[in-house]
DNA sequence: ATGGGGCTGCTTTTT
DNA sequence: GCAGCCCCAT
């Protein structure tokens, strides 16, 4: 009977890899082992999330199936004969008719957890699982998926009474926090110049994501100057929101767990709720959510997480790279697997990512493959300037796109900063190849919408004292700090809420003079928030803009603030949307959704354009053709790298390790021998990075635009350069001189039309110069500069069509005829 | 109370 | 190079 057992386990088994196939051993294996935890190390396109999604719908269909050592009653010889013969069947009817026999122990989808860090992956895991049922709407919809920040919410909007939160509290963003942080600040009278609020606000939500409360951190900073000053505006700044109802990021993460430590009822049914948690982008984790992790699957103990430590990028925002690398210290019962094989990429590229992540010690260790072969060599150019950078990249992409060998959306562009966008924006935008900027400023980072936002947080929330500040003044009601103080001082003597001291402003002397304004503008928030209990949304937001007079405010600036209604009219139909997605569209739950979900998501994978944002943004994405122009010691690594620790360098190291594994077919590496960034000139030695990949992985090429009087660059001479600049850089001074010529501000000879539905912007070149040529125009006798032939004098000027050509007389080089539109004159 | 002009500073970013 | 912010003048 022994063996009969066995060998029924084994054809279970071979059963459930038949159907599961299309996935690799490894995958398989991730997908079957259900109970324990599960440390699973996912590297770059080795198919995570489909793991993770397969993952969950077998547990919800087969439960423990695969490992499960159940032996039903009755299987004998016949019965192992004929699962033996199933073996035979179509995967789809084994699928269908086999499987559901073996299933044990299933799990109900409202008892598992998928946590993720951003609203873009969780929205693919959700839109995968529904996949996954297809005709069963319901199981998909009742898993629980949620990035850290929303789980934390829904557990807190129920529960946080328990932590002294009142119900409709305030989530306070970047923003908002950095103005509460510096009225605390203010409060305890800290100069700003001393003590930089950036710091501070760094070392809070350092503090936070450690879970050292004010209490503990004080304790923690000893005798420590810094950290004493530190610690008073931490406990101030924790009381201006307990004041204002409101939660920052952090507090969301940290009041959690502090619940579920603290309370032992609520924790008790979380973790009976949720038999299985699972966790995407675990390298990104720190100990706050760790330990929210631990805590909420703290009873059945079915935690998977799902990681690459080599794309562990976010330290500087908190994370701790030890929590996935001590996984297994932490749990020792932990199954390791190791996802290794790449479907993304080919051989070449992952080869580079490889020897370039090999450099990094501390690390798992993972190497990937493909079977998908070698494919092309990464092309590596050398350019006199960011212009001719970007120059070469439009000529590569409009090359292939002529051919028909790809399509504007197959390209990306992947740079280390920001700033870098500009100039091959600007390179984009004349030579009318459409793109589209990913990052930057966001929507919801305008003014209008902030306030329009602030509007229907005050009236959601009275307690919302900086709310409140915001636009209590706008549109102007000549109510300025002097009454805002006299008011917080009242506030804080008669230990109520601002609004609550406007709303009686009749009984301060203090507040004689403004008293209609205020009691007027308490009318006006107390009357929209008795419409909010009937009114749906996007009516209320209309009202507010009238009743409040903001609309008007900006119809009276006319053309200049046309965008910004535009802006607001945009904000109008966010609201429509999201009345149209939820059953119960109340204003909380909007705002709710409008501080935790960012626009970035609006990224489109289907519009054709090229695409180009930070490295940072595009991890999770993949693209054919990949560009990473600014290869550059000082620039990638950045100047702070070079100088800081090998910590920091492994960080960047897997920031470039990132970079390169976004590709699938074609990487591009692109340098430059001098950088006009931030207003000044820098000298940049290629990249480290770059010289980690073995050479015979590279073809290099010289830039065609290379100007005749630049050095005759040959590789060979660069990585002399490369040494000497290494060895200039750790004195901290690659950085060109401030002050360096400033290069005179060209003419648009395009301009660009962005389109708000796409995002997509498309240059167009101005065929004819517009007007403002005549006006700008000069007579004979002005004195001119021109950017090459130096000072002058206009002899004589001609109209030639829409142009005008004017003969110049200048001091170093005699007289030259030029076409204004070409000459780019400055009138001295 | 408000608006304009100079000065500083500046990776990366989601929630 | 540019934006955001502080200070000063109205």
């Amino acid at each position: 009977m022994e063996h009969i057992e066995q060998k029924y386990l084994e054809i279970k088994q071979k059963l459930f890899d038949k159907v599961y196939q299309s996935l690799n051993e490894k995958q398989r294996d991730a997908v079957f082992t259900v109970n324990d935890p599960l440390l699973v190390l996912a590297g770059a396109g080795s198919g995570k999330t489909t793991v993770l999604v397969r993952r969950i719908a077998f547990i919800i269909r087969y439960g423990n199936a695969y490992y499960s050592e159940y032996i039903p009653y009755g299987v004998d010889e016949r019965r192992v004969a004929e699962l033996e013969n199933a073996l035979t069947l179509p995967t789809s009817e084994i699928e269908e008719f086999i499987l559901p026999q073996f299933a044990s122990d299933a799990c109900a989808p409202y008892r598992i957890l998928a946590i993720t860090f951003t609203n873009k992956a969780a929205n693919e895991i959700k839109e995968r699982l529904s996949k996954m049922f297809p005709d069963d709407e319901a199981t998909a919809s009742e898993i629980v998926t949620g990035t850290f920040h929303s789980v934390c919410v829904r557990i807190l909007r129920r529960h946080g009474d328990r932590m002294g939160y009142r119900d409709g509290f305030t989530i306070y963003d970047t923003d908002d926090t950095k103005k509460a942080m510096l009225e605390a600040m203010r409060r305890c009278s800290i100069d700003e110049k001393l003590l930089p609020v950036k710091g501070v606000m760094n070392a809070i939500s350092r503090a936070k994501d450690s879970l050292l409360t004010p209490d503990l951190f004080a304790m923690e900073a000893g005798g420590d100057f810094r950290k004493k000053q530190i610690s008073r505006v931490y406990e101030t700044y924790q009381m201006l929101l307990r004041e204002s109802n409101a939660l920052d990021f952090d507090d969301l993460i940290m009041q959690t767990v502090l619940l579920l430590k603290n309370h032992e009822d609520v924790r008790k049914s979380y973790q009976q709720r949720f038999r299985y948690v699972c966790v995407d982008e675990f390298q990104d984790t720190n100990i706050a959510q760790l330990q929210l992790t631990v805590l909420l699957s703290g009873f059945y103990q079915n935690l998977m997480v799902v990681g690459d430590d080599d794309q562990s990028i976010y330290k500087f925002r908190g994370a701790t790279i030890e929590n996935i690398l001590s996984f297994d210290r932490t749990f020792p019962n932990a199954k390791v697997i190791k996802l290794e094989q790449n479907y993304r990429s080919t051989q070449t590229i992952l080869d580079a990512a490889n020897a370039v992540i090999a450099h990094n010690a501390g690390r798992k260790g993972k190497t990937l493959w493909t079977a998908q072969g070698d494919g092309a060599k990464i092309q590596q150019i050398c350019c006199d300037d960011q212009n001719a950078e970007a120059r070469q990249i439009i000529d590569t992409v409009n090359r292939a796109v002529a051919k028909k060998e790809a399509t504007y959306r197959d390209f990306a562009i992947l740079y280390r900063t920001n700033a870098q966008a500009q100039s091959i924006e600007k390179a984009f935008a004349r030579a009318a190849v459409p793109y589209r900027v990913i990052g930057g400023t966001r929507f919801s980072d305008r003014k209008e919408i902030r306030d329009a936002v602030a509007y229907l947080q005050l009236i959601n929330n009275h307690d919302d004292n900086l709310r409140l500040r915001r636009i209590i003044n706008e549109p102007r009601r000549k109510i300025g700090d002097k009454t805002l103080e006299a008011i917080a001082t009242i506030a804080a003597e008669q230990n109520c809420s601002q609004f609550e001291v406007i709303a009686t402003a009749d009984r301060y002397t203090a507040l004689d003079r403004s008293r209609n304004t205020l009691l007027q503008f308490a009318s006006l928030i107390e009357g929209l928030t008795e419409a909010a209990k009937t009114v749906a949304p996007d009516v209320l937001f209309d009202m507010m803009l009238d009743r409040s007079g903001y609309r008007q405010m900006l119809i009276d600036a006319g053309a200049e603030e046309a965008e910004r209604l535009e802006n607001l009219d945009e904000f109008k139909s966010g609201i429509l949307e999201f009345m149209k997605e939820n059953e119960e569209p109340t204003l909380t739950g909007f705002l709710e959704e409008t501080a935790l979900v960012a626009d970035v998501d609006r990224y489109d994978e289907s519009a054709d354009a090229v695409v180009l944002m930070t490295v940072h943004s595009a991890k999770g994405l993949e693209f054919p053709n990949v560009f990473l122009p600014g290869m550059e010691d000082g620039l990638f690594p950045g100047m702070q790298t070079v100088t800081a620790g090998e910590a920091e360098m492994e960080e960047e190291r897997r920031l470039a390790y990132v970079a390169i594994t976004r590709a699938k077919k074609q990487l591009y590496i692109l340098h430059t021998r001098s950088r006009l960034l931030y207003g000044q000139t820098m000298y940049n030695p290629i990249s480290r990075f770059v010289s980690e990949i073995p050479s015979s992985l590279i073809e290099k090429k010289e830039d065609p635009y290379a100007m005749k009087t630049a050095p005759r660059g040959t590789f060979g001479v660069a990585t002399g350069a490369y040494n000497t600049y290494r060895g200039a850089m750790a004195g901290g001074n690659v950085y060109g001189q401030r002050g360096a010529e400033a290069p005179i501000t060209q003419k648009r000879t395009y301009y660009s039309e962005r389109n708000p539905a796409n995002d997509i912007t498309v240059g167009k070149p101005l065929t004819t110069p517009k007007k403002d040529t005549a006006k700008t125009a000069f007579r004979p006798g002005d004195r001119v500069k021109h950017m090459t032939f130096g000072t002058g004098e206009i002899l004589s000027a001609k109209p030639m069509g829409a142009d005008i050509l004017y003969e110049i007389i200048f001091d170093r080089v005699g007289t030259k005829k030029l076409m204004a539109t070409y000459a780019k004159l400055t009138k001295l």
